[in-house]
DNA sequence: GGCTTGCTTGGAGTGCACTCCAACTCAGTA
DNA sequence: TACTGAGTTGGAGTGCACTCCAAGCAAGCC
């Protein structure tokens, strides 16, 4: 889950490697991120490797699970523009996340009714000899 | 839902249209489903349009769930050819779908936990001052 | 007959989300 | 100092699943 969303740490440290053994994100991709703005800009070392604080962690944990439910990426850097133009956007952000909950809401209902057609099937196929 | 298997007519009677509109794939991607593979080639009326009889509506919709679910077109390949290969590949078929169910069911658990997460975020943005 | 609508084809094109490449720098160990 | 391994870049390439195109044919209607 999510912690405490103001006791971020700031601190740049973790390593780009590290990242992405814990965000399950490639190296290629956390930078292809940064490079079209789904992540701000990461602090940099001494010579220039890049350094992920928490908060960026963060962030990608909840990318992480939007990209996981299906959401575009062209989405998702709507909403992360929506969170950099401040405080006044923060309406429209509860609204593109109400319409993604409804999505998400959708997708379960679909799945759980194609679970039950491979019930069946799978029914079919353990007892009976017709099949399709 | 899928009716009784063995019931089906194959009388082949419904325009490409028509099944786009039912299947909710387009006249585009029926074509390519029925290149590729994934439909056995469609029955033709004199003058070479496509008629697509009920068996064909029925797999289409099981097809249809498959997808949705995002199973692979590769993956309903292969699935399609074992069907074609006849019943000693029907433990195989069941193989293949159990092994689905449970990706399936997986997905189910992961769109869970999103939700717990949109709900959070939601809430922040109804009641309280702070985002992220 | 002329027009519209719906269908046909193979092959090319599209959009998304990465994913890889070549050439390079830098840090750490032997 | 040499080597190894992890990191850097922009731009090109990949794989998937469509999606469209051009050119043509057949049927139905006025």
């Amino acid at each position: 889950m999510i912690t405490a969303v103001q006791s971020l740490d700031h601190t740049p440290r973790h390593a780009i490697s590290e990242v992405a053994a814990v965000s399950g994100l490639t190296a290629h991709t956390l930078r292809w991120y940064e490079r079209i703005g789904l992540l701000d800009p990461v602090d940099r070392s001494h010579s220039g490797q890049r350094r992920y604080c928490d908060a960026d962690l963060s962030r990608l944990a909840f990318l992480g699970k939007l990209r996981l439910t299906g959401m575009s990426v062209a989405d998702m850097l709507r909403y992360v523009e929506l969170a950099r133009a401040g405080d006044q956007t923060m309406e429209a952000r509860r609204e593109l996340l109400v319409a993604h909950r409804e999505e998400v809401r959708q997708k379960i209902a679909d799945l759980h009714a194609t679970l039950a057609v491979l019930d069946y099937k799978i029914d079919i196929y353990s007892g009976k000899k017709h099949s399709a």
